[in-house]
DNA sequence: GAATAAGGTTGCTTAAAGAAACCAGATTAG
DNA sequence: CTAATCTGGTTTCTTTAAGCAACCTTATTC
């Protein structure tokens, strides 16, 4: 397969991607947001082949969206718990969810309802949104300095694989 | 690879990771973001193989996230847009970018600085947020009938693979 | 009318994903 | 106190996809 690796790339998406764009990690994060945090759960919710389970967990521990804690008297009991730049995944999962619910609905399942814990609320679709929360489309939105946005574009840097 | 395909999962981002979720889909998306429309300059920006490309520009229009519209007289010359499918990634989009802008900053880059083209101000960080416009953490937030959230904890489905 | 550009396709090589077996240290059951 | 089981892996092998480069066809340009 010989995957690209974007470490280097001046894209932060790109760098985004590298640490949690591959099919698994993703779904490890959302797992651990769902509250597994042990090896032998994540591999039968996900049914993901062990190997690859450990690749994954070591990866996002080296990129510090887990960590590994070690539970257990004398070692050999470990939990996999979300840092904070883990759980600050939170908004992506959301929206990945929500996109999914809304141009993929299972038939047989009704879409996310997540509702805030103080006022029984559901919770709203996730939006870019200005300064003062009104929404904005891709077309609403422009990069300063030289560069203005059309319809259907973000503005960006044009760099390699970014 | 061998890589599993998610499409009769019961859980929403496991079917959007199946349609978004590999390494060259999103940034395929991002770049038509960007304006990018045609197979040449997707090729060269991404610096991804040409039969790879191929391949993810078929899947992106068999899944309606991209439309292939011919443009030239004759035939031959293509563009590929976003569709409204499509460009509703724009949330997923940013997220992933304001996530990679904090959590790995580029040295040499400041982050991405986009804004709104009628008031001129910056877009606000991606957040999951109540009816009233409240953010919420993964803390906050609950599911219910019978579960509950904790620490932590996002209660879903508990599926193979969702 | 030859050269170039656009949009692919084909064939080969390499590397990663998947499956299953194996393994060692801790815990529990009898 | 020994055997079975659980946990968290590692190893080996097979399959499949990514990457690369060459090639190909239909416009358009020179």
């Amino acid at each position: 397969m010989a995957r690209k690796r974007f470490d280097d790339s001046s894209c932060s998406v790109a760098r985004a991607l590298n640490e949690v764009g591959d099919w698994w990690s993703l779904l490890v994060v959302l797992h651990a947001m769902y509250g597994t945090r042990r090896f032998v759960d994540f591999q039968q919710e996900l049914g993901i082949a062990r190997n690859i389970l450990c690749d994954r967990l070591a990866r996002l521990v080296d990129n510090q969206v887990l960590k590994k804690v070690d539970v257990g008297e004398h070692g050999s009991r470990f939990e996999y718990r979300l840092t904070e730049k883990g759980r600050d995944l939170f908004p992506i999962v959301i929206a990945l969810r929500q996109w999914g619910d809304k141009w993929n609905p299972a038939p047989d399942q009704e879409p996310l309802d997540l509702r805030d814990r103080l006022t029984g609320r559901t919770i709203r679709p996730m939006e870019v949104q200005d300064a003062d929360g009104k929404p904005l489309t891709v077309r609403d939105v422009f990069v300063p300095e030289g560069e203005t946005a059309t319809e259907d574009r973000l503005p960006g840097n044009r760099n390699k694989a970014g």
